[in-house]
DNA sequence: TCTGATACCATGAGATCCCATGGTCGCCCG
DNA sequence: CGGGCGACCATGGGATCTCATGGTATCAGA
């Protein structure tokens, strides 16, 4: 399976245009295509971390697959699609391999000039550079205390080490 | 699968019409036809919100399997029937890609000039602009509670290894 | 004839597409 | 081993097209 790996910084124009990165162009080629035929990727406002969160079709099959088990016309159901389906927007990318990032994105994560894409393996996400430094130290730490942690008590608790994780993160 | 994704705002005009958004009139070509020939949109009051639940052919089906679990006859069969099928209208879409909201349904929703179009995957809804905004707010509240409760269930398999990520954030 | 509704037309702003540029990396040939 | 050639990719700008929105004309029923 193609996965989103390792971190690119790009630029973004006056017209509020960046380059998806190639490698990441090329996972979503053979993840499917999320705009009607033509490549693109699904993308909302991060509910925890001042970023948005963006993948591919795989990504919105999961969220089809989260609101599956839910009976049909129930509220609850209703609730939870506007805020996994109702917040998300689907840039298409052009012949260029550039989406338009609109500017109520760009305002949640603090982007001006510069976006940071962060592979997260299933997905990925998109930060302002400034603020994914930020996160990225703190996370280290965080790591490494966890990590000390686990190996002092003899059971850990729910959930497998995963080296590079903070978190049981991971779909949607 | 195509899916009614995201949210849009428009202007509604004298004459009650309103433009439904592109993006949506894709999805409901691929749907099928809901207006004899003509595309158009089947509409009736949410049951649960002061909205309206709208969509194209998809969405009528969905309700006549809904139907066609209960037993014919019944109680509940009949007063589910006049619920779900009493109250809709289907609204068709002129060659501007608009449809005339009728006031009784404007009159539901408190929708005076401006309407918000909201995409819930197999359907979408629609909103008075500020009390959609309530909404939002408090559907992210739910999925945020909701979470844990989701991914437990849900973790289908892959836990990537992500080299690059400190942070272990960023779930839906 | 009057009224309400539907279809047709016009326009401006925003978004999409296409082309051009510069820089970097890898590869091949000298 | 070094230099040069070519491909790929990020970036900028200009032209074109789509879409939302307002208005006018046409039609049917009362």
């Amino acid at each position: 399976m193609d996965r989103f790996v390792s971190t690119f910084t790009n630029r973004i124009d006056a017209k509020g245009r960046v380059s998806v990165p190639a490698p990441f162009r090329a996972v979503l080629e053979r993840d499917g295509y999320a705009d009607g035929g033509a490549l693109g990727i699904y993308c909302y406002p991060s509910l925890d971390a001042t970023a948005l969160d963006a993948g591919g079709e795989r990504l919105a099959r999961t969220i089809d697959a989260l609101l599956a088990d839910l009976p049909s016309y129930s509220d609850e159901r209703d609730e939870l699609s506007v805020a996994l389906y109702g917040d998300v927007q689907v840039l298409s990318i052009d012949g260029d391999g550039r989406v338009v990032l609109p500017a109520p994105l760009r305002a949640h994560c603090g982007i001006v000039t510069e976006v940071t894409f962060v592979g997260l393996g299933q997905k990925f996400q998109i930060w302002e550079p400034g603020r994914f430094d930020a996160r990225r130290l703190s996370a280290r730490d965080k790591v490494r205390e966890t990590r000390k942690l686990l190996s002092a008590v003899t059971t850990p608790d729910t959930r497998p080490l995963t080296p590079a994780s903070g978190g049981g993160d991971g779909q949607v």
